[in-house]
DNA sequence: TGTACTAGCCTGTATATACAACTTGGCGAG
DNA sequence: CTCGCCAAGTTGTATATACAGGCTAGTACA
């Protein structure tokens, strides 16, 4: 590849984060302190200190001065990626979510869900097609396939109790997401589950996820445009104090 | 505030991210460089070098081996923030753009408007309402209003030939941003304006942006629901590589 | 038994030093 | 005049060293 090798703290980044991803340390695991990586990796402390300092920075370990470096939570990780989970955020809200799971099968791929998913068609996929309710309203409607390799125990899980969001988290990171969202006009069955009036849009968001190069999920949600909406807060990287706990709604969405 | 005082690296850091955020570093100019730091600041080499590497990682500067650290362009920080100039996004998908501007005056703020700039009822805001066409179709009603304060030569400017996104990204950097995404049916105006069918639903972004800690500019960006859709790709930072590039379309819009 | 203290490990920061690679400008040889 | 080379300045990386401060476990003492 590149003729000269890559820097020493680039190598111990790239070791960690292999090790991580592998599945060999996974969250809280304890990650080896500098001075275990200067005589294991033959390199000084400022070198093993800036790999893991830039870890830190990059969402990959926690760092605690006296006890050590741990692998961080998945879940903080995934929200960085924006990826966010339907039932924290209802929670972050205050309010109670409850779900109802219409369909929980292996199915084999087809059309556009293999083609999202970079399969062939017919290879084994999940389905997953759940209504979740914010204080029993419903609020979105979660399609969701899976690569059936990457979660073999997906038909033991009960969806009532953690999301397919939250259980993806827990059984790997997610390393890469890509989604699209739209204004559209539901179909009947869509218009049905969110109890939604006649001409009314939906806002929609498609997403897919990849984890270890690959896809993983495909996801196709439903929400009724009357009672949800998609919000961002974008702070340069490096700022230190978020202003995002004193924001202002921008207005009432039901007026 | 802090009993001790904050490490050197950061004082250093704060320094020169206020000359920038002051006008007294523009983009392009050129940053001390870490020698010159030693002599001036009284620090060690490696001090400086850490302050400017977090600056470059941060999006702040750029550096070049040989030649220097200068002030980064404000163009690539406002894409580090997702806001996207509707301009350059149909550039980069080689169409055309053009636009016609409805409105471009000065007025008092009133209520909502007031409120989501946070200033008094009242006080001197622009308003612009322009329609964005790609290849002569229309695809985004912009109606933004910017406080006069920000930009005294609003009214001179020619909006046909820059998007008040590129004009207001290059008087100043844009450090915060906030939206909001949702599905709406338009208004008479905004269906006429965008030549949307009736009962086809408009993807809504609401956007409001600071600088320096205060509100600028407040914008209500109305798409037709059958000809756009916002996109993102999300990877986890310290990727080297984006596989940005070789993502494949999830499906066709217009289908 | 319970409390206080301390030794040892950990992270966080800061410095001095060194060498490699890159860029630019100037100088000298042809 | 032009080409090539070299010196100076710059970033990028790596090391050795030092001290401050947080955390924990074990030990000594009451």
């Amino acid at each position: 590849m590149s003729a000269q090798p890559k820097p020493r703290y680039q190598q111990l980044k790239d070791m960690i984060v292999a090790r991580i991803a592998s599945g060999e340390l996974r969250s809280h695991d304890r990650v080896p302190s500098e001075n275990e990586l200067v005589k294991s990796m033959n390199v000084s402390r400022m070198t093993a200190n800036r790999a893991l300092r830039e870890l830190t920075d990059e969402g990959y370990v926690d760092r605690v001065a006296g006890r050590g470096t741990f692998v961080a939570d998945f879940r903080s990780r995934s929200h960085v990626l924006e990826v966010h989970n339907i039932a924290d955020e209802i929670a972050r809200r205050g309010h109670t979510h409850s779900c109802e799971v219409i369909r929980h099968s292996r199915q084999h791929a087809r059309g556009e869900v293999a083609k999202a998913l970079h399969v062939e068609q017919g290879v084994d996929v999940f389905h997953i097609l759940i209504v979740h309710f914010e204080n029993a309203v419903p609020i979105q409607v979660e399609d969701r396939h899976i690569v059936a390799d990457f979660a073999p125990g997906c038909l033991k899980q009960d969806f009532r109790a953690i999301t397919p969001s939250a259980y993806l988290t827990s059984i790997s990171p997610l390393q890469e997401a890509e989604q699209a969202v739209r204004a559209q006009d539901p179909n009947a069955a869509v218009r049905a589950h969110l109890q939604m009036a006649v001409g009314e849009p939906c806002l929609v968001v498609i997403r897919r996820t990849w984890c270890h190069g690959r896809p993983v999920t495909f996801a196709r949600l439903h929400h009724p445009g009357s009672r949800y909406e998609l919000t961002g807060h974008y702070v340069p990287p490096g700022t230190r104090k978020s202003t995002s706990s004193d924001v202002v709604q921008l207005e009432n969405l039901q007026r």
